[in-house]
DNA sequence: CCTATTTGACCACA
DNA sequence: TGTGGTCAAATAGG
């Protein structure tokens, strides 16, 4: 195992440690550090750990199957063609660390829900070619099948602790264009529940994220808080992975937690 | 008014 | 020629 995949290991224990940890503040014997602060300890550490499958097996092309939140029926689009831009906002509430911007969306021939296409709204300002395909499982419609096709060659670690802007650095933004005017949404990072990956044809991997719906929450908090002396081979990734998301929190109305 | 999304049109490719 | 991917004008929302 090289370094790479040590800390990569690492990064994925040390979130299960911490999402055990906010297990504990949640009962009445708590621990010292706040839940918001276990929170974006976790976060930080799933989005280090998905980074860097980004920017190596998975930087060509990679898919991901990701729960949405909402009911089916209010995502599949609407038949009245009013309000169209609120449901489908709803569509992709996963927020995958970067800042992207829909730019098409298409029927697929066998395919019951239409393909979102996004790209990074860092595409022009600074050259990031990085785009992702959004399609919503047949089969299970609370599922969407996300693939990322191209690197990404923005900054996005500035996106996690970027200090406030100044007066003459909202002026570059804005005589950048509007590529840029919603960086700041980018500092909440993924939220996943849990995946398996594996390799399907010529490093072309497939990442599976299973529904919080059907995992058993308990079960998870339940397992080893810590597997730092298992080796390598014994490891279970679906046990290492998992976390809990909840679709409640107000994100938007608590930045503070993640600046 | 500014920005993001929608959606029909267009293009490339098999 | 059909299909998937992208463009860009129109539109909605803050």
């Amino acid at each position: 195992m090289d370094l790479e995949q040590k800390t990569l290991l690492d990064e994925l224990t040390r979130g299960k440690e911490l999402a055990c940890l906010l297990r504990q503040h949640l009962h009445p014997c708590s621990s010292t550090e706040t839940p918001q602060l276990l929170l974006q300890k976790l976060l930080c550490s799933y989005e280090k750990a998905l980074s860097m499958l980004n920017s190596s097996g998975f930087e060509v092309e990679s898919k991901l199957w990701v729960t949405v939140l909402g009911s089916p029926a209010s995502l599949s689009g609407s038949s009245d063609g009013v309000k169209k831009r609120k449901i489908s906002s709803m569509e992709v509430p996963l927020d995958d660390g970067y800042c992207w911007r829909k730019y098409g969306q298409k029927d697929i021939l066998g395919y019951k829900f239409p393909r979102g296409y996004y790209r990074c709204t860092h595409r022009h300002s600074r050259g990031c070619l990085a785009t992702k395909q959004v399609q919503r499982s047949d089969n299970d419609p609370t599922i969407l099948e996300v693939k990322y096709k191209g690197r990404h060659t923005c900054n996005k670690a500035s996106h996690f602790a970027a200090p406030p802007l100044t007066a003459e650095e909202k002026l570059k933004q804005n005589a950048n264009g509007t590529e840029d005017s919603n960086d700041r949404r980018g500092i909440f990072p993924s939220f996943s529940f849990q995946f398996e990956s594996e390799e399907v044809e010529n490093g072309l991997f497939v990442e599976t994220l299973m529904s919080p719906a059907t995992s058993d929450l308990t079960e998870i908090m339940s397992a080893p808080t810590s597997v730092t002396n298992s080796p390598i081979g014994d490891l279970d990734l679906k046990e290492l992975d998992r976390f809990e998301f909840d679709p409640n929190f107000p994100f938007d109305e608590n930045p503070e937690f993640f600046s």
